[in-house]
DNA sequence: ATGAAAGCGCTAACAT
DNA sequence: ATGTTAGCGCTTTCAT
């Protein structure tokens, strides 16, 4: 039980008083060189560390992000938590994690719970659940705030605070791009997230390019419930004659590689598979999943980087700025070469 | 930009003292039911939260633990971090993240990090390189101060502190009794995570039992490089006749399961795979793998209360313990019924 | 170059 | 039942 040394401490051992030592720790020119030496060798001696509740008390400051997130299970929230953390860490941020588990109430518990000087600021990806009712009035609160808000991926049109998405329409139209050049017709776009505007998006900027190519056909299966998506998925592929399958998520993905394989489909062979979001499994699925490369943890870094920035420039006025991160096609065994 | 209402603004709008507010707040038997209806419907007009920083540092806690993993994109950890903050957020913890990446360095760093009342304690799964090196000083730091410390899954044997566990050994030996009754006799153990303390753990039961059984044969796959695993695997199951691999981890698991379908052997039928961990990848395989589920969530869920009661019983002499949870096997498509 | 003093918001021992 | 006061550990303004 070796007692915590506090600048007190130091000072009396140092016949000094805290203030200076205070100084001295933060190599204030005031001090002399003499003095800071000493202080800093006994610093380092008796392993003081700062209290930082004293340190947020004073400066009004955390240094600490909330970051609430729909799942914490799922690769690419996880990717970009790691990215989020290592950028923060780098900063000397620390982060305290909140997991909305898509409920929107839980959600603004948790923003309320932390709207107490308790964090700086936020970085939320919303909830299936806000993002279906529409409701985000716990985000204006803290908007209303003095804390700082950044939205990823999962973001809320109508709100004017810094977004970091990625491509989604623009890569659901390049992704039909690349099918019909190999030669596909007949394209179904499967999908267990329809719920989310990240998959709305997905889909419009698939269709939309589907529309403008006459020769093109567009079925669709969008079902979150594993059993019917697969009874879905092996009616679409039994009955029409489905060259490509687009997938909107992971989950999607994988479950209609399995329903190929079940049906004696030889992917990528009779038909090609492409999936969002570069996750574990994709990569261990046999063959390989054809992914959306999102840069998860680039995201993270940036999402991070961007509220950092919020911080740091208080004073000045904020341009509300919408960062899109740009997808890259990871070509793997669901697409012919 | 409302002001967020302090103790203080609270007392002046009632002509009352801080302390009558703060006790009011507080429900103490003090303060007359008036008053006390009074200061709560004020606060909650207001919207009155209390300034954590203060709070922490007048009453010398934190109400935060650290979690220190190695990794976070990883089902196992995902649930038993779900598992945590659930518990935490139901008794109004806050968790802060660490993601140690496998570094004995990071986790160290972390721990001093934090280690500055900055949270009231730590759950902590061991890095890779700290059960390697077989280093954990940073640990005792822990122990010598009066943070709380509470391991699990990844554990050091010779740390006098609380841990959480699963029956890794116990259930490596039911494993084989599962498969010595449904008449498999070459076994093959597969593992990417041989230098872990649960992989050994749970070799080690497996191979005990074995010893056991002097019609039972015993091969070992382990290899923690992708390629190179799937060589091997290739080799034993081209040159030798197994009737079953146990995986040890997820990731050994589904590559045994892709390596079997591209030398077209039949699972669960020529071959059965049991594969530690129930993880979304495992679900999503084709077949579905049958795995042993660690009840990763519950396992958060008790490693929190732990941490719990340790925090509430600060002088009370604690008895340090390991609990153990008990693994069940899922079985799924990878075996035979 | 150093120190004294005030105060961040809260709690609790000690008056009244 | 309510109020006064001191202090948690730190920073910073203002002396000296």
């Amino acid at each position: 039980m070796n007692q915590k040394p506090t600048l007190k401490v130091l000072a009396e051992k140092l016949q000094l008083s805290t203030s200076t030592v205070s100084k001295a720790l933060k190599d204030s020119a005031e001090i002399s060189i003499d003095t800071k030496t000493r202080v800093k060798e006994l610093a380092k001696l008796m392993g003081y560390r700062p209290n930082t509740a004293a340190a947020s008390l004073r400066n009004r400051e955390t240094r600490t992000i909330a970051v609430v997130l729909p799942e914490i299970v799922n690769d690419f929230f996880g990717q970009v938590l790691m990215g989020i953390e290592e950028e923060a860490s780098q900063h000397n941020y620390k982060i305290v994690i909140c997991i909305s588990n898509e409920s929107y109430i839980k959600e603004r518990d948790y923003i309320e719970m932390f709207s107490n000087g308790a964090v700086d600021g936020f970085i939320i990806a919303a909830s299936m659940e806000t993002q279906e009712l529409n409701q985000y009035e716990h985000y204006n609160d803290i908007l209303n705030s003095d804390l700082k808000l950044v939205m990823f991926d999962r973001v809320i049109d109508d709100l004017d605070c810094d977004k970091i998405i990625v491509d989604d329409a623009a890569s659901g139209s390049r992704l039909v791009d690349f099918l019909k050049k190999k030669g596909d017709r007949n394209l179904c776009v499967a999908s267990t997230i329809s719920k989310l505007s990240v998959g709305q998006l997905r889909e419009k900027g698939i269709r939309l390019k589907v529309d403008n190519c006459p020769d093109l056909k567009l079925e669709y299966v969008l079902e979150d419930e594993d059993d019917i998506f697969m009874k879905k998925m092996e009616e679409t592929l039994t009955s029409k004659k489905t060259d490509a399958i687009i997938a909107l998520d992971q989950r999607s993905g994988i479950m209609a590689l399995n329903k190929a394989k079940e049906l004696d489909i030889k992917v990528p062979e009779q038909l090609q598979i492409i999936c969002y979001s570069n996750s574990t499994m994709a990569k261990y699925s046999y063959p390989q999943l054809t992914v959306v490369d999102q840069h998860s943890k680039e995201l993270g870094k940036k999402t991070f980087t961007r509220i950092l920035n919020l911080m740091k420039n208080k004073d000045e006025v904020q341009v509300t700025r919408i960062h899109t991160l740009k997808t890259t096609l990871l070509e793997r065994g669901t697409t012919r070469k």
